[in-house]
DNA sequence: CCAAAAGTGTTGGGCCTACACCCATGT
DNA sequence: ACATGGGTGTAGGCCCAACACTTTTGG
């Protein structure tokens, strides 16, 4: 269940030194994607994961940081509200599984109890699987694959577990 | 405070049948605008309610229609996350005349008591404005103008009187 | 038996809706 | 006095973070 939608459009006199761009920038959130190539794409093209963006190690050019930094955000917050988690797990999983994908992509732990509860409380978000088993280590979990619904209410939160941080000023 | 914001861009092939024309979409919030004059904004131009538009009594060409929901859904959550619903009251105002605002933009009645209390709990959102007095009938309300805050937080929550109507199927 | 992961129960606090109630004014 | 809106107190409910605890596996 990939996805793709309209992430902004950036206009800003200036943004590009060479003259007048406008930008339409979209975010596609897809699992398992193959590497571009160079040549067919663009001269040189790449993945380069958001950390190395985000804390600079990765210089880009123009405002390109910015329209990172809003499609990042986007991205975490599609997952509070959508069931895009589900695509990046094989399509039986376990909920160990879809939580490291929630923790690698809002880049915090979350307490397993109650993520555990959590997901399983939105009805329509999973759907059990066959024979509760399968595992690595300690006790065989619930296999689960992704149910019918899409638009998860409630939904799920940033904040759920460990303490909330109001932003409160 | 005026708002100008980005609405989104609207280039779905054939939503103008004359041929592919891309729309960029704006929505901007503020009281008090004038009348936009004919002949220098456009051969016509005129102002409409959306409730006249969003109940089909007024027929928008093309996609219009979509575009203004869009934005109308887009200016009601505006308002539980900023403090721009001051703007359209005068500079010194009562938290009823506020309430106004919110209803109008909402069009759900809100229960005056806890929206009282919602909006000066939010920090920095209201100031207390010199004599606790004015009003029409009735005790006298404390007087209010827009405070330093801009983003609210904890926002204001369109559930936040009246039953909460949960989307959940 | 011990470690480790899965899964369950429970408690305490915060926030919110609803509503009873008091306050200050106009008529 | 009484109607009208302003403003305060509070009870019950829901949700949630935190954490104790039980279950089921591998070593």
């Amino acid at each position: 269940m990939p996805h793709l939608e309209q992430l902004g459009v950036y206009g800003e006199p200036g943004r590009d030194p060479r003259g007048r761009v406008i930008t339409v920038a979209h975010l596609a959130i897809a699992p398992r994607l193959p590497e571009p190539t160079a040549g067919t794409d663009a001269a040189a093209a790449g993945w380069t994961p958001v950390d190395q963006i985000l804390s600079g190690n990765v210089t880009l050019a123009f405002d390109h940081l910015r329209i990172v930094r809003d499609g990042v955000e986007r991205a975490r917050s599609k997952l509070e509200s959508s069931a895009l988690g589900t695509a990046f797990c094989t399509e039986v999983f376990t909920i160990s599984e879809l939580q490291q994908v929630y923790e690698a992509v809002w880049g915090t732990p979350l307490d397993p109890r109650n993520f555990y509860r959590k997901v399983q409380s939105i009805p329509g978000f999973l759907l059990e699987d066959g024979p509760p088993r399968r595992t690595g280590n300690g006790r065989p979990a619930k296999t689960y694959r992704s149910g019918p619904r899409h638009d998860l209410y409630p939904p799920m939160v940033r904040s759920a577990d460990g303490p909330a941080d109001r932003g409160a000023e």
